[in-house]
DNA sequence: ATTAAGATTGAGACCAAATCTCAATCAGAA
DNA sequence: TTCTGATTGAGATTTGGTCTCAATCTTAAT
């Protein structure tokens, strides 16, 4: 078992629940996952697999997994949600390119800062934020062609 | 008809599509509301009315109020959207009560100037972006009693 | 005023993502 | 081994939103 998927059993074991196959399969799934996915990437992916868990499962270990705070769940524009793992990533923020769909991870100390510093000042106690700056990619400033978005 | 409503008339007018009373109706009663709301709390606004509008309608000048930039849309971490007019309001951002859903707007410019730089460094041409920063509000520190989120 | 071309609308079908239901199964404590 | 409550899968359901297409409306040209 991955050290990360033991870590999450940990977890679930302190919160009394319990430990299944299903959750384990899930988990080291999610974890060799080394960027962004949806829900159904997952799903589909354990198919492929030959593991048939249905997508409920899915969803409800991803549930637990954002619990724990291993993962964290991501939106679009579009309104889909991405996952992924934060096994020794530190906290990062996205750029988003608006034509290729590609996510490109960034994190600024000063902004952090700034984000602590409102919050303070509206009486807020911060729990978490989301940033996420839309635009286009280098790359697709140069090509002519039209990527498909994801 | 309201100066706002004028205003997007023009920008209809001049991108050459047509003005019609569907979209009068809705733009006076996006302009009505003060506050966040959603495509659907609008479609019921103009229901009570008695101004059978059907929700495609909604839909359809809702988005055409967002490319007039009037109106902006926000995403919540439940996936749902809200919207808001943007008269006279500057750009701002919003600190999202967990607990009560309440949003306080707030405009950093500091924050902005650090988007700029990081978009600049990555070569990313920079369109928009969203920053939401959730936690709970000081009303909800202070109340024991749990308020519904909405 | 009439007409023609093209834009807009409404009603409901449709869609994708996610959640819910509930009976069957499973995990862990006693 | 038994019991209790947690977990699961399959598919129904919900949600938020988009699409379809015939009927209607707008505008510009007669």
């Amino acid at each position: 078992m991955k050290d990360e998927t033991r870590k999450f059993q940990k977890f679930i074991q302190k919160s009394n629940l319990l430990w299944s196959i299903e959750r384990e399969i899930i988990t080291n799934q999610v974890f060799d996952n080394h960027f962004h996915f949806t829900a159904d990437d997952l799903f589909i992916q354990l198919n492929e697999k030959g593991r048939k868990i249905s997508r409920a499962t899915v969803y409800r270990t991803l549930e637990l997994l954002e619990k724990s705070s291993m993962v964290s769940k991501i939106q679009l524009a579009s309104g889909k949600h991405f996952y992924e793992h934060i096994f020794g990533h530190k906290h990062h923020d996205h750029l988003i390119c608006q034509k290729c769909g590609r996510m490109i991870e960034f994190h600024c100390e000063d902004i952090e800062q700034w984000q602590e510093k409102i919050s303070t000042e509206n009486n807020f106690k911060m729990a978490g934020h989301c940033l996420k700056i839309y635009g286009i990619c280098a790359d697709c400033m140069k090509k002519k062609s039209k990527n498909k978005p994801k």
